[in-house]
DNA sequence: AGTTCAAGTTGTACTATACAACTACAACCG
DNA sequence: CGGTTGTAGTTGTATAGTACAACTTGAACT
C-alpha cells in the first residue's frame, strides 16, 4: 500500500473515531443544548435570523424535525419567531438575548475543550491542521 | 486574536461540521449497518472477538445498549456468541462469515468515499493530515 | 452456605429522526 | 376573478438508539 493509501486509511479511521466520540460526548457535555440545537442556534446567529426551511435544507434535516427543534428552542426562550410581513407563510427565526447568552456560553466551553486538547501544538501545526479540515469539509457533501 | 487562536476556532468549527455530517449521512449511506454497528463489528474483527462488556467500556455505551445491538447483529447473522467455558456468565462475541463480508463491503465503500473526497490531495498533505488527526484523537478522551 | 460481585437481559422512558397527511397562505394562469 | 399548483410549517405515527433501573444467573471469596 502506498503512503497515500495508508494515509487515506488513517484519515478514515480517525475521522470515524472522532465522529463517534463527538456523538457520545455531545449530550453529556452540554445538557442544556444538544449538538443539533447548538448548530441551529449558531446558524441563526451567523445569519442574523433565517427560516426553518433554510435550516432544514442546510443541515439536510426533515422540516418536521426542524419544526420540533425550533418549537423546543422557542419553549426554552432561546429563539423567537417573527412573521414575515411580506409572506405570511414564513416565520423568520431570531435568537433572543437568552439564546445569545447560552450560545456564547456553550461556545466558550466548547472552545475551552478544544483549546485544552490542542494545547502544546505549535502554531504552525494548528494553522495547517485547520486548513486541512477546511479543505476536507469544503469537498462535496454526502461522503462522511 | 492570534493565528493560533483563530486556528483553534477553525478546528472546532470544522470538526463540528464533520461530526454533524457524519451522523446525518451514516444511516443513509449504509442502511445495512449503522455507524455504531459498523464500529462494533470493526472492533470484533480487530480483537478477534470480545465480550459485550468490553465493547460497552471501550465505546462508553451502557451495557443494555450493547446488549440490544449485539442481539440485533446476532439476529442478522453477523455475529455469534460463544459461551466462555471458563466462566458461564461470559459470552465471547465473534464475527460470522457473513459479518466479515458485510464489514469488508462497508469498509470498502467507506474507503472509496474518503478516497474520492481526498482525490487530488498531494501525498505529502495526506500524510500530514493523517498525522494531525491521530495526534488529535490520541489526546485525552472526553472533549469533543 | 451465604454474601458479594460481575455479565447480561429486560422493562421503561426519552430524544432525534423520517415520512406522510394536513393546514394556511401565495402565486400564477386562464 | 377563481381554481390549480406550489411552499412553509405543524402534527400524527413509527423507528432507532440510548440510558437507567430492576432483575437473573453464575462466580468468587470468605
Amino acid at each position: 500500500m502506498s503512503a497515500a493509501e495508508s494515509a487515506v486509511e488513517t484519515i478514515q479511521r480517525e475521522m470515524t473515531i472522532f465522529a463517534r466520540r463527538a456523538r457520545a460526548s455531545a449530550g453529556r457535555m452540554h445538557p442544556e443544548l444538544s449538538l443539533v440545537s447548538y448548530t441551529l442556534l449558531g446558524h441563526l446567529e451567523e445569519r442574523g435570523g433565517c427560516r426553518a426551511t433554510d435550516l432544514a435544507a442546510h443541515y439536510a434535516l426533515d422540516k418536521s424535525t426542524v419544526s420540533r427543534q425550533v418549537a423546543a428552542l422557542e419553549r426554552a426562550g432561546l429563539i423567537e419567531r417573527r412573521l414575515d410581513p411580506e409572506d405570511h407563510r414564513v416565520q423568520v427565526l431570531h435568537l433572543t438575548e437568552a439564546g445569545q447568552e447560552i450560545l456564547a456560553q456553550v461556545t466558550r466551553s466548547r472552545r475551552a475543550a478544544f483549546r485544552e486538547r490542542l494545547a502544546g501544538w505549535p502554531e504552525e501545526d494548528l494553522v495547517r491542521f485547520a486548513a486541512y479540515l477546511e479543505r476536507y469539509n469544503a469537498g462535496p457533501a454526502g461522503a462522511d
